[in-house]
DNA sequence: TTTGCTCATGAGCAATTACTCATCAGTGGG
DNA sequence: CCCACTGATGAGTAATTGCTCATGAGCAAA
């Protein structure tokens, strides 16, 4: 083999030992005695055909079209997590294949021996994704709530997500004795005075992990349809930019929580910091890519779970 | 994670332990903490990505020993087509390399947007190719085989070639409900003047391109190891000067199809014409070198996809 | 010629991967 | 109900690969 230091002689050298490595599957020291060179040359060869790129490798499987659109999503928005299930091509539901995706996230969460804090939003997606949950024990972990679990009457609120949640798992609980929205500021004041409340703040403060839905808005989003906003307030509010709602607060096209007297009245507890934890968000759908999107630009969420569709919307925007 | 025992399930975890692995480039043990299983466990699930095919490996660059002998074969035989790969020193394959090769020839075909008719052959070389080729869907195209599919006791014939690609792309394909060797040249009259087999014919003689494996002859040859020739009627031919054979006609060492008592026999299509189609060759090792060398001389085959050594081996004949 | 720079090289070592073996759970037949 | 069989699992270990560093060759500018 005649031995070429140009360049050109040495991208064929890689080329020839890449092909040698991944192709025909020998190792580096088979390639290194087949081309007459140190095991270590061969080895810079091989991984030199990588960094060239001439070495391309295909997944011939319907699950990475997936992964490929997870690792963009990771890569756009510097995201801790991003899963992609395939969509349902009918899409029907809202909520089949994230449900189960974010079932089995929870779960790997939840598996961990040390112990770790559990923050869970609400909302349909988050319902049935709990649902799937296997029953587990897990006396080590703690679950908080975000939301309040009060109904506008007094009553339980309609996805009482942690109670369902808790049922599945044996975990300490801790909802959030309040209504989702205090009829004015001053009342979350006084309401969050609590000293049952103030814990539950604190350890939502604290949440290794935070589960979330997305929430759109227009008088068709959940905020209006379970009655928490009239439809004149929610006008008005999407008239002002409003994008969407995670655990009711409401922010803009660039994630930005919005001033409004609306989010003067959520009672929920703040967001966990998206430093010390990781907080991702599950949804899918035509009718959430705007909200997703902004709370993805606005860095609201650190991960997030969606589908194939929804997906490539978001990095299509 | 959802239970899934089923193969399906483990199929998609081995892909998607494959992706991460070679296309996401994370390590096995990260691999592990993404899935929650163990790193043996994330080990396995690569090593059945790869064993299952799913990961496919292709080298994008021409090597200029390769292209320069590629470009050598073409001037010497008046070829329209013609590629060489590395060889692998070891050389203990006869189809790795050339293979994918193959696969990625067949693809460019399939990826025409008008329909062509893609003809095949048969063989172990052939076989490993079309194994390569990723699922596609060509409803556009249509392939026939080029020889019978029915073994010497009725059975499928062993490397059915045509099933495993019609397999993997969607597209028409035409199988020939024929044995490879008829017992006479009656027989094969009779057989040949069925409507669906002249049908066939027709096809393949329209071919825009063809895809054959080169055998060479002696009692280790493929006609005699799967049983279609006996050891004294292969010595008979191989003392009457015949060098190989193409889906069964037996030709000498000017690539001149020998009449014989075999050939009279043969119940495959004739070899589409060289003049309105690519014939495509695929063969390389020493063993294969006379017959593929007689194939070229005698202009049976306008194209060929070989390996290193072997070309070297015909240029200097 | 000397100097300083770049880059390939090989050695040594750490990290990663592959293989073997013993075990165990699920399964189907006797 | 038992038992052989298959296939998955984890541990332990050998093999392979990747990285860092010190060295020296090649080369251009001073």
């Amino acid at each position: 083999m005649a031995k070429r230091s140009d360049s050109q002689g040495r991208l064929d050298d890689a080329a020839r030992a890449g092909w040698l490595y991944y192709v025909a599957g020998r190792t580096q020291d088979e390639i290194a005695a087949a081309m007459s060179i140190s095991r270590q040359s061969a080895q810079r060869l091989v991984s030199l055909a990588v960094a060239e790129r001439l070495i391309k490798v295909r997944l011939d499987h319907p699950i990475s079209a997936c992964l490929e659109l997870a690792e963009a999503l990771r890569q756009r928005y510097d995201l801790k997590h991003a899963e992609v299930v395939p969509s349902d091509p009918a899409g029907v539901s809202t909520t089949v294949g994230i449900a189960e995706a974010a079932a089995a996230e929870i779960e790997r969460w939840l598996k961990r021996p040390d112990p770790i804090i559990v923050a869970i939003g609400t909302g349909r997606t988050l319902k049935a994704a709990v649902d799937q949950l296997p029953p587990m024990e897990c006396p080590q972990h703690r679950i908080v709530s975000l939301t309040g679990n009060i109904g506008l009457d007094g009553s339980a609120a309609f996805y009482n997500v942690i109670f369902s949640m808790a049922d599945a798992i044996k975990a300490r609980h801790f909802p959030m004795p309040l209504p989702v929205l205090c009829s004015s500021a001053e009342e979350r004041e006084t309401l969050h005075d609590q000293a049952l409340v103030r814990s539950t703040i604190a350890l939502g403060a604290k949440a290794d992990v935070t589960f979330v839905g997305i929430g759109e808005l227009g008088v068709d989003g959940p905020l209006c349809v379970d009655g928490f906003l009239g439809r004149d307030e929610m006008m008005k509010l999407v008239e002002e930019g409003a994008a969407g709602e995670i655990c009711g607060w409401i922010f803009d096209r660039e994630g930005r929580l919005v001033e409004s007297s609306i989010n003067d009245r959520v009672a929920s507890v703040p967001i966990p910091s998206r430093e010390t934890s990781s907080v991702i968000g599950i949804a899918q759908g035509r009718k959430k890519v705007t909200a997703l999107g902004a709370a993805l630009d606005g860095r609201l969420i650190n991960g997030v779970i969606t589908d194939e569709a929804t997906a490539e919307q978001l990095l299509s925007m």
